[in-house]
RNA sequence: GCCGAAGUGGCGGAACAGGCAGACGCGCACGACUCAAACUCGUGUUCCUUCGGGAGUGUGGGUUCGAUUCCCACCUUCGGCACCA
């Protein structure tokens, strides 16, 4: 054997060479084996590259990957390109290169990265959403999202991000802050094409129940779906319009004492009364001066201001005055709310700040009625001043009420969701276009599928200029068409999807990436999908994960494809901050990239020391001198097959030893990997390799078992460190690849150790541990326990009271002290 | 405010169907190698101690022979939602 030092750097590129050229990876379908899929988000080409952050993805689903395919499993481990949208966009943007070239360039980079780190993609699978031949179809499932009225173009006042200059949805905004951080987002009034995402909100909420994904995410999407379940109840204006409220409170409606409306409601214009209207006037415009942070500060003052109107409660036929407050949200429910102020907070605090009456119809638990509150009840109680229904408990008179609505036409049960529809529009250039034609005659027309694609323009000037218009609308040959109904003159439609629309789908292309007759070869995807397990950040909770499951569903209402949940298990891994606990940024200066770390230790000890520096699914800091950790570990791997031995006779208690511990190991690494606690999985090995040089290479000692050992402990570093694992195998004089060896097996009998330590307590402190056969029983240990002078001493004069035994695990003398 | 997760040495963390707390690694100290340093290797490393032992897993209670693990109350940190009627 040639063995010198251990030299990364030699190895790992001499490896990576060689399985380039191989078809180690390639995923195949059907070959009597079962199927994994194992997927990571794809990223967004950034033209910043990957830094080590990225690597905490990547990594664990490669340990994984690999063992699955050592397993015998047909592994589907692919990658691609997030390539179209805003952050592949604004690199192109700020550097004055076409997002093209950045795509390409930056694509190029990192499939590079990737391989430097040793993962095993199936690169023959990867894909680019941003080339026609994906977009293609990405396109192709929005027609039949509009041909089901689940895409439909709308008005309405949406989230602009002035910094991206387009639309956004309102699952891309949080605190005035887009999802690409920009600060200062405000609401515009423009046409929009939007996905009825809330057509499903009640499928996408029960679905989670049986998912195996985090509760934390789970409860995430939940609390963003929303669902509220109450009445809707129809209050009239004195001249007979109708004003519907939703309430889930329905048992308050004779508390009514008011009535109000958004500022923005349609309505205000026509009910406010003459000697109110300036006043109504200031205050709507005053509204609107409003940023929509401050307006939806819980703590801002309630204020309002009355429009003259009436309305009449359905119930009992009184007048309650309508007035406006900002308080009321025009994009939930009606836009309208009835004011309870005796069980309503906000409600009690406007009727506070104007002197409005104050209603009790709940009484508290405890109390008299006609004590006055001093605060707004919320809890249940019993009925009062509610005619019929009074003496009822609340919760029941909740459901008399809704019935008595329905029965007399006045209402009816409603669901309402906090969610809203799927803003879909950017008004950008580095997007789907959206494959719709405005005509003279027809209006809004559909491409025919057999058209498809619509070729996104090359534009040399692809910027946005400030109109708030998509730049494709300067692309004169592009919007200049003729309408595919009617030969007439038409133009297109110049907005592009937001890039969420392609992650929507991506996953179900990998099963056949190049097919061109559909999205996917239906053979394929039924084999590979779905998939088995899917991770990625955790930021993506309500936006890509939301997205995606929504999109299924419909896939699967179509017969499209034959499940309704892409991702059978999701793991979210923690976030790798930079050494000064900040996310890594270039401006800030904290980037440490996996180049200067595979130059420095090599890859191998980059991804051991990723598995091992915290949880999977914890975030954790960067530490410098973690890495060199790891880098000694794999020194000392190295050299216990780097030294030599004489040959020595077996030595058979010692082998017998060596093969329980390795069965151990064994059944740990599996266990560990599958269960996704890399970081005890890697000082499982560590503690095996730190054995094996401390009591079996000193003296002469090398054995059948010996070789055996060494052999099977590279198939189990194999996984975490392909590349030390591949030259020792070869180094060990095997032929073939390491990674396509079978798993080892471990044998639950063989692991099990002879004889056990048992910790002896006296009075529940431990005082002795005595060596026993591993199922001794109580007389046995006491017997060892009490000729213990440790445990003699402590006994003392003592009396003893009682011993408790646990079989293999402990026994706690109790003595009465004299 | 509501919902969720988490608090263990100097640091990252390990152990939890209740049973030896601190595995493994980093750092540090001392030693070996070296002219020297780095690397590497070895030994030690929770705290206190009269060297017998005592204290100790955010705080205070509880259950138990025994609690990092279970129960109650609280504190802190981090996430999510947040005027949703």
């Amino acid at each position: 054997m040639m063995f010198g030092t251990y030299n990364p750097s030699n190895i790992e590129s001499k490896w990576r060479r060689e399985w380039q050229l191989s078809d180690l990876y390639r995923a195949l379908e059907s070959q009597g084996k079962p199927k994994y899929s194992c997927l990571d988000f794809f990223p967004y080409p950034s033209g910043e590259g990957l830094h080590v952050g990225h690597c905490r993805n990547y990594i664990p689903t490669d340990v994984l990957s690999r063992y699955m395919r050592m397993r015998g499993y047909n592994v589907l481990h692919p990658m691609g390109w997030d390539a179209f949208g805003e952050p592949t966009e604004h690199y192109a943007v700020t550097h004055g290169v076409h997002p093209r070239e950045t795509t390409d360039r930056s694509t190029e980079n990192f499939r590079r990265q990737m391989e430097l780190i040793g993962t095993s993609y199936d690169w023959s699978r990867e894909i680019d959403s941003s080339q026609p031949e994906f977009y293609r179809w990405t396109q192709w499932f929005f027609l039949k999202l509009y041909k089901k009225g689940l895409a439909y173009r709308s008005t309405n006042w949406q989230w602009w991000c002035p910094t991206c200059q387009t639309t956004l949805s309102s699952h891309e905004v949080s605190a005035g802050v887009c999802w690409r951080g920009h600060q200062g987002v405000v609401k515009r009034e423009i046409p929009a094409w939007y996905f009825r995402i809330t057509a499903y909100g009640d499928a996408l909420l029960d679905g989670l129940d049986d998912l195996d994904w985090s509760d934390r995410i789970k409860n995430i999407q939940r609390n963003w779906i929303g669902k509220s379940e109450g009445c809707e109840i129809i209050f009239r204006t004195e001249a007979g319009e109708a004003l519907p409220v939703f309430t889930t409170r329905p048992d308050t409606v004779f508390g009514v004492t008011f009535f109000l409306l958004a500022p923005e409601h349609p309505l205000v214009q026509k009910i406010t009364t003459d000697d109110q209207r300036t006043q109504v006037a200031a205050y709507s415009a005053q509204t609107a001066h409003l940023s929509e942070i401050d307006r939806m500060t819980e703590t801002r003052e309630k204020t309002g201001v009355f429009t003259g109107s009436f309305v009449i409660n359905p119930i009992n036929k009184s007048h309650i005055p309508v007035w406006i407050a900002d308080y009321v949200l025009p994009s939930y429910g009606s836009g309208a709310v009835m004011g309870v102020p005796a069980h309503d907070e906000r409600d009690y605090e406007l009727a506070r700040n104007y002197d409005l009456p104050v209603k009790v119809v709940i009484l508290p638990p405890g109390t008299s009625p006609g004590a006055s509150l001093d605060e707004a009840y919320l809890g249940p109680g019993e009925m009062i001043n509610s005619g019929e229904f009074d003496g009822l408990p609340s919760d029941e008179g909740s459901e008399r009420i809704t019935d008595y609505m329905e029965t007399h036409k006045l209402g009816c049960r409603k669901v309402q969701y906090r969610m809203r529809d799927w803003l879909i529009s950017r008004q950008r250039y580095w997007g789907t276009p959206i494959p719709i034609v405005y005509c003279q005659n027809c209006g809004e027309v559909p491409v025919p599928e057999e058209q498809l694609p619509v070729l996104l323009p090359n534009m040399d000037d692809f910027r946005p200029d400030g109109s708030g218009r998509s730049p494709l609308g300067r692309a004169a040959e592009f919007v200049n068409t003729t309408c595919p109904r009617c030969d007439g003159q038409a133009h297109r439609e110049t907005d592009t999807m937001g890039g969420f629309a392609c992650s929507s789908w991506y996953f179900l292309r990998f099963t056949s990436p190049h097919y061109d007759q559909g999205p996917f070869e239906e053979e394929a995807m039924r084999y590979w999908m779905p998939v088995d397990l899917y991770v990625g950040g955790i930021e993506h909770a309500v936006l890509h994960l939301l997205y995606a499951r929504f999109w299924t569903y419909f896939l699967a209402d179509e017969g499209l494809v034959p499940f309704k949940e892409p991702f059978t298990k999701l793991l979210n891994q923690g976030q790798l901050m930079g050494t000064d606990g900040l996310r890594m940024s270039k401006s800030r200066g904290n980037v440490i990239t996996p180049d200067s770390m595979v130059e420095k230790y090599g890859a191998d000890a980059l991804r051991v020391y990723e598995l091992f520096m915290a949880p999977f699914d914890q975030d954790v800091n960067w530490n410098d001198d973690g890495i060199n950790g790891a880098r000694r570990f794999l020194n000392r791997t190295w050299n216990l097959y780097s030294k030599t031995y004489l040959e020595s006779t077996a030595a058979s208690k010692k082998d017998k030893e060596l093969e329980r511990e390795l069965h151990k190991l064994i059944r740990n690494v599996s266990q560990r990997i599958e269960d996704f606690r890399f970081n005890t999985m890697i000082s499982a090995l560590m503690e095996f390799v730190n054995l094996l040089g401390e009591r079996y290479q000193t003296g002469n000692w090398r054995t059948e078992t010996y070789h055996r050992v060494l052999e099977t402990l590279i198939i189990l570093i194999a996984p975490a460190a392909p590349y030390i694992a591949e030259e020792l195998w070869h180094q060990t004089e095997h032929d073939g690849s390491v990674h396509i060896q079978d798993w080892p097996q471990w044998d639950a009998k063989l692991a099990e150790d002879e004889t056990v330590q048992i910790p002896i307590q006296v009075n529940g402190r431990l005082r002795a541990l005595v060596e026993v056969v591993k199922d001794a029983d109580q007389k046995e240990v006491e017997t060892a326990a009490f000729e213990s002078p440790k445990i003699q001493q402590h006994i003392g004069e003592g009396k003893v009271k009682e011993v408790i035994f646990v079989p293999g695990k402990i026994m706690n003398i109790l003595i009465d002290q004299p």
